[in-house]
DNA sequence: CGGCGGTTTGATGTGACTCAAAAAGAGTGG
DNA sequence: CCACTCTTTTTGAGTCACATCAAACCGCCG
């Protein structure tokens, strides 16, 4: 069908903080993108397999995870519309960890081997998808403390902050309510709670006016206080600082 | 002819999966590095400040860790020689993390702004620097699972399985003991336990026969055992499948 | 020889887990 | 619109892994 429009989808991600020359956005273009629709609880890349494509999520909700025998499992990343999702395993042989949609998802894959030519040739390509992985090494980062050291309300609250953060981002949230895709069983994974747990931690939040929740939305109800408790600090998210440093 | 110059240590690391064409190796090697010696329990880039400038850890041990305002820090990555350490803020306003040197350390240093310069000119260049920070990244991830979902016991013999085999790689250890030159108040940072809980796991690990300690020095003693408890896979430090994993 | 970081030990406390079941939604079909 | 089931959230009770506190011990070094 339309691969051309499929794949300026990448691009605009990509050009988020320089504009490409004509001759490398002309380049991008020509390459072959395929779009697919995800079912809600299905897997897209599987631990362990090989991978040969890279993807941007353009509708949905993805997370990435690490599985262990027991059947415990640690969700080490989620991705909001607009991520690309899967460039951390360009250079990689077999994916270290498994790729889930959890609501229905729209996804537009082009292929490792395509991304990697076009940086060959394209210095400010490869720069910028570069520069996205590494985005995605501050958020690893952040979880780790959070997971590691902070206590359960508090990486609850910052986990919540970074959802409703990026999702405002992607123009998929209000200033202060956000639709919280995950369940709750889910947020454990990612916290590395139980989910008992979590829907206690929720509960405290509520008890301390922090937030509101109404099904699957969340509202925040008092900012200033759960960055507090969170320590949270969105820099990590937008490394680069404002968005002012665009110097032409 | 390259062999005299500092910046030829990094290069070295950076052509460790491909060597550079000659005029990117010239390129290279024209830059100019700095080395510099560090003395023990010194930081090299304090989290908030602006750094300039990535190193290569030529001998030593470093540590990445964030802090809280309790107190509470975190370690999210060691370094052992050969590491390029701090490529993942080339692209970076502000340093998201504090690196510490935990033993004197000889640290080369380049720019980011020639470094950077350099992957424009040489796209092989930089996709070795993005294959490196990608690596990096695979051991962020590992880490959070580590963090999140492994006991404390699992979770120490992980950590001390991974400083084996990336010590080794590096020259620094035999096929069975390593030295381990942090204290097990720092190994608590990283695995987000106390400092007496992962002494107590260090009892059990050599209770059940699976490590010796003398000193600060530890002997693998089942190494089967070991890999079997932590579930260790070392194929995230390596992601490319060294040689044993290249299926067909 | 005394001081100092680091390790080890013991005692006690608690945050988070497990198990189990009730309550509340969400989806399906009659 | 109701009956049925399945999933998710919520609650309660009991337990455990790991934390905290405090002191003793050890090797190292000046």
């Amino acid at each position: 069908m339309f691969s051309h429009s499929i794949a300026s989808l990448f691009l605009e991600k990509l050009e988020a903080r320089r504009r490409f020359s004509d001759a490398a956005r002309g380049a991008f273009l020509a390459l072959p993108a395929h779009e697919e629709e995800v079912r809600a609880d299905r897997t897209i890349v599987r631990q362990g397999e090989r991978s040969t494509r890279s993807c941007l999520l353009r509708e949905g909700f993805l997370s990435r995870s690490k599985d262990l025998r027991s059947g415990d499992r640690q969700i080490v990343a989620f991705h909001v519309p607009g991520d690309l999702v899967d460039l951390q395993s360009v250079l990689v042989m077999v994916a270290d960890h498994t790729i889930l949609a959890h609501v229905a998802s729209t996804v537009v894959s082009m292929a490792h081997a395509d991304l990697l030519d076009l940086a060959d040739r394209f210095p400010e390509i490869g720069r910028a998808m570069w520069f996205s992985t590494l985005v995605d090494s501050a958020i690893f980062r952040e979880w780790t403390l959070n997971v590691g050291r902070r206590d359960a309300m508090a990486g609850t609250a910052h986990l919540l902050l970074e959802l409703h953060y990026r999702l405002r981002a992607a123009g998929r949230a209000s200033d202060d309510t956000f639709e919280m895709p995950v369940t709750q069983s889910d947020l454990a994974d990612a916290l590395g709670l139980s989910a008992v747990h979590v829907n206690r931690s929720l509960q405290s939040l509520r008890g301390a006016k922090l937030i509101r929740t109404f099904r699957r939305t969340v509202e925040i109800e008092d900012m200033a206080g759960m960055i507090e408790l969170a320590e949270f600090d969105p820099t990590y998210i937008n490394p680069e600082g404002p968005r002012q440093l665009r110097a032409d």
